[in-house]
DNA sequence: TTTTATTTTAAACACTTGTTTAATTTCACA
DNA sequence: TGTGAAATTAAACAAGTGTTTAAAATAAAA
């Protein structure tokens, strides 16, 4: 079975990835990760020196995976209305795939957990393609004054948050987890009909 | 100074309140909370039996003030976008008053923390006349079919996730506290214009 | 094989956790 | 004023926490 295993660093970090993302920082114990990656205890911590230091290089990864995937589509060059659809598609997709991501991204940059700050987020998003044909089109008068954050907010919001509220959603409109994929996906059509219903000019 | 000490059982809530409002349940300590309320540890298990009781009822609460300010605002009997623009004015208001009860109730109810269904919030929503109104709105042809939870769903949703995407919302947009409010005002404005746009039949 | 470095383990460490106990104080009421 | 219940406290408890240590097992190098 050679290659199967990966090396015991990765499992272990596979294993944390997983506890983490479900039970977040405080909820996690090095016990349970030990556990699940089939290690002894000590070895987490020869590995990745502490709890903090394994936990900052998931988050980090967490955070990039969440928002890198945001800035990728922002920044194809497609037009923007074909763009939004685009957007809505896949990060919905996304999102789905790994519903445990957006949760414990924001759950755990509440409390000062700002380290995100050192991925310069801030100049990605400023000099990314899709604000300057943001501006383009207003200029052109294609569609109305907005600004990029507020749009981006919406189209995000629109996605993320029911799967932030999603054992309140399950639970109100008494869905399984078929019928929740389903109310994701029937989102896909309203999300950017609604965006674009907003952005035509009048 | 009569009447301005509290009686200590109100005391201790009031202490833990704040303190599962910002750390969590499992980020909360017992120490922090009688410090917070100035008395000593074995008078919160003497009012309160354990931690998980304590935070039960404190959890009971924040939901009912999440989610009762919602069903409250889509039961007044006003014409639907009066309505709407009314809901995305005043949720938003509560939400700057309350910045941590989103987070709070979406995060501690992920890991079968589903003790709200003993709210029958279920019941609630689907005999609501939000519910009855919007059926014939859509009878009427006055705005396009949509399920009301799609509408709910976008409304709260775009209120919602930029305070639960604070700190990466204020980093992005480099906004301190007045910033974030003035952003939040804005939405006031393009939500229900948006939500509107989508509803109007073509 | 012998030697050296790396990896893994069982056990303990020091500290924090929620909770309980038993004694003390406070206070209403007879 | 004296009595008993309620409120409060210091201290301890048992279990759980992240981390470290020192020895053992494994692998690599000589």
């Amino acid at each position: 079975m050679a290659g199967e295993e990966q090396d015991t660093e990765a499992k272990i970090k596979r294993a944390a990835e997983q506890v983490f993302l479900e039970y977040g920082y405080e909820g996690a114990k090095i016990r349970q990760i030990a556990d699940a990656a089939g290690v002894n205890i000590a070895l987490v911590n020869y590995y990745f020196r502490s709890k903090e230091q394994l936990f900052k290089s998931i988050y980090m990864e967490n955070f990039m995976a969440f928002f890198g995937r945001i800035v990728m589509l922002l920044n194809e060059e497609t037009p923007l209305e074909v763009k939004i659809w685009k957007i809505v598609d896949r990060y919905t997709d996304f999102i789905l795939d790994n519903p445990l991501i957006p949760m414990f991204v924001l759950s755990e940059s509440r409390n000062g957990g700002t380290f995100f700050k050192e991925l310069h987020v801030r100049e990605v998003i400023k000099s990314a393609y899709f604000t300057k044909q943001l501006q383009e089109e207003i200029s052109k008068g294609a569609i109305r004054p907005i600004k990029p954050l507020h749009l981006i907010m919406t189209i995000i919001g629109n996605i993320v948050f029911p799967i932030l509220a999603r054992p309140i959603v399950s639970y109100i409109g008494d869905l399984d987890d078929d019928g929740f994929r389903q109310f994701m996906e029937e989102r896909k059509k309203i999300v950017p009909e609604m965006v674009m219903a907003y952005l035509r000019p009048t």
